[in-house]
RNA sequence: GGUGCGGUAGCUCAGUCGGUAGAGCAAAGGACUGAAAAUCCUUGUGUCGGCGGUUCGAUCCCGCCCCACACCA
């Protein structure tokens, strides 16, 4: 598993419709090498047409990870990518110097680079008692609980925050600790170079991008998509835009255009918190899109000594 | 043409028994360690349709006008 100090991971990241998709295969095409995705919905086989999942030819032309590997029945979340994206990395080092990440995920990828906490396992049923309480009881139980069970996040959470709240309470109950002490120690050190590369377009074009891929969506048929999901409505790999607001007109309690204008909202608001979260990583090297060259030279300049 | 009901934040509306106004949504900014396309936090000055009148003081009362909707002709 000890990789020289040249293998390097170019890692594109950006808000939703900046256009990663494209300059990834242009990069990895011109490293010659693979993808591995970093996108929380993407992976799921069932979802395609809502999550802008990469077209059949782009992933012949370019062979990708974490697309379609996985199903919205299994339980995926930043844990299961830190351990996937790792083996799949070393895969492609066995035979590349270089591989490429893309996605929007910001804590996915943070796992990837930094390592999450060692965390104990949670014991499906405490998980699911405390989600049936928490839906009869309110958001006033789960604080009460936490109060009692968990002083010290009481005091430091977000109290108002119920996937938190949860999240905190199940580990106390597992395991008699708080949450809190589990989140210590530091990050952990790849053995790889990580090069950061993120994409950024002004906001009124990015707003044209959401715009006309929305609208491609519909036009190629993401309601059939949808229909065909509605057993599987409260999965959270279904708690996505583009799923709810059309299960939202399939219940009738939006028109197919209200809908549509809500997908288009919902996807502006979590691009900017895409953009919130990647501001903040100061690692990150920004480019417009439509600076192929630039950013291929720039990846280079990592790789010097093997290209 | 007549009658009625409205015209208040980008949108939908609340309110002020006369002392210059506030919710939801949108927007902007932020947080984020096993749901992360999720979840949560912060931020509300706007000729209160226009012009006059009454009043110490009008967005609120009165008059006229403009605009929208409904009904009647």
């Amino acid at each position: 598993m000890n990789h020289s100090p040249n293998k390097t991971v170019l890692i594109i990241v950006g808000p939703t419709a900046v256009g990663k998709t494209s300059i990834a295969i242009e990069v990895a095409s011109y490293f010659d090498t693979e993808i591995i995705s970093a996108d929380s919905r993407q992976c799921f086989s069932e979802l395609n047409i809502g999550v802008a999942r990469p077209s059949d030819e782009e992933l012949k032309r370019i062979r990708h990870y974490f697309i379609a590997s996985h199903s919205i029945k299994d339980n995926v979340n930043a844990a299961v990518f830190e351990k996937y994206a790792l083996e799949k990395v070393h895969e492609i080092f066995k035979t590349h110097d270089v591989a490429v990440m893309v996605g929007g995920t910001g804590l996915y990828i943070k796992a990837f680079c930094e390592g999450l906490h060692k965390m104990p396992a949670i014991d499906a049923a405490i998980r699911r008692q405390i989600f049936l309480n928490y839906g009869q009881k309110g958001l006033e139980w789960l604080q009460q609980e936490i109060k009692e069970k968990d002083p010290e996040f009481y005091l430091k959470g977000e109290l108002k925050n119920p996937q938190r709240l949860m999240r905190a309470l199940e580990v106390v109950e597992s395991t008699g600790r708080s949450i809190l002490s589990y989140r210590e120690g530091k990050p952990v050190r790849r053995d790889f170079t990580i090069v950061k590369i993120g994409l950024e377009l002004p906001k009124e074009e990015l707003h044209r991008n959401i715009n006309a891929r929305v609208d491609a969506m519909i036009k190629n048929g993401l309601l059939k998509e949808v229909k065909a999901l509605i057993p599987y409505k409260d999965l959270n790999a279904l708690q996505t835009v583009g799923y709810s607001e059309m299960f939202a007109y399939l219940d009738k309690k939006l028109s197919l255009d209200e809908a549509i204008e809500q997908i288009k909202k919902n996807t502006r608001q979590y691009a900017k918190r895409q953009m919130t979260w990647f501001r903040k990583d100061k690692e990150i090297k920004w480019f417009s899109p439509a600076d192929l060259q630039q950013i291929i030279a720039f990846g280079q300049s990592f790789c010097n000594s093997i290209y």
